[in-house]
DNA sequence: CGTATCCATTGACAACTGACGATTCAATCG
DNA sequence: CGATTGAATCGTCAGTTGTCAATGGATACG
């Protein structure tokens, strides 16, 4: 790894021109990166991150009420985690009644994992 | 996929007892997650998202005068975004003269993508 | 009906972020 | 030396984030 590349000038460069050339940079990356860094930034968080990896564990959908008592903090703040991590259309959730059960859905990190290998 | 999953008690439980028994969570996750959130927290923006991508496309060192006109903020910015990329040990690099090469750490987003798969 | 429970939402607050302009520092060149 | 250049740092500012206490809404039970 870490191949030596030649790139262009990077040694004594007449003074008053500009270092090197932008390297042009196709614009569908752009949305792509896009939507890596929103998945990225909702796992942002130890708490989420947790929240994913339980709901992945239990392979199924899971009540909220089980998912509280996991951490240090609040019902509300639990739930605004998950309302990020849904925003981020990492998880969903189906209402059962008065319970809410919350489930990772499929395929939701095959992109970013696609593009981190 | 999304399997049913037959969890605590879920129907008909008496007024006045708790909801769920609290799924146990083992304390080695903790830190784990802490990590993943990290780095996950550093790929949370598109143009640090974009800086990684090049860096690895480039398979070799870049010089950050080649970065810079990629993207529509200033200098001092990409700075910033590299700053917190090597923080979170994405990225690191090596001071050539008047000129700084940035490079992807080799296997660090290595436990980030395992885990997502 | 009234009450209890689960969950989401609101508002408030401190802390953090991403951006910029200005400055600083180190190294090179004349 | 003095001037120039690549890059990092500093201050500042608006916007976002994580957390809490309090509230609200929907459903189930008696």
């Amino acid at each position: 790894m870490a191949v030596e590349l030649e790139l262009s000038p990077k040694q004594k460069r007449p003074p008053g021109e500009p270092c090197c050339e932008p390297v042009v940079y196709p614009d569908t990356e752009r949305v792509e990166a896009e939507r890596m860094a929103i998945v990225a930034k909702a796992l942002g968080d130890p708490i989420r991150v947790q929240l994913v990896d339980v709901l992945r564990k239990h392979a199924g959908k899971v009540c909220v009420c089980e998912l509280t008592p996991l951490f240090d903090v609040g019902q509300p703040t639990v739930s605004h985690h998950l309302k990020v991590l849904r925003d981020a259309g990492i998880v969903d959730s189906e209402r059962r009644g008065l319970w809410a059960y919350y489930y990772v859905v499929p395929d939701a990190l095959k992109e970013l994992t696609a593009w981190l290998s």
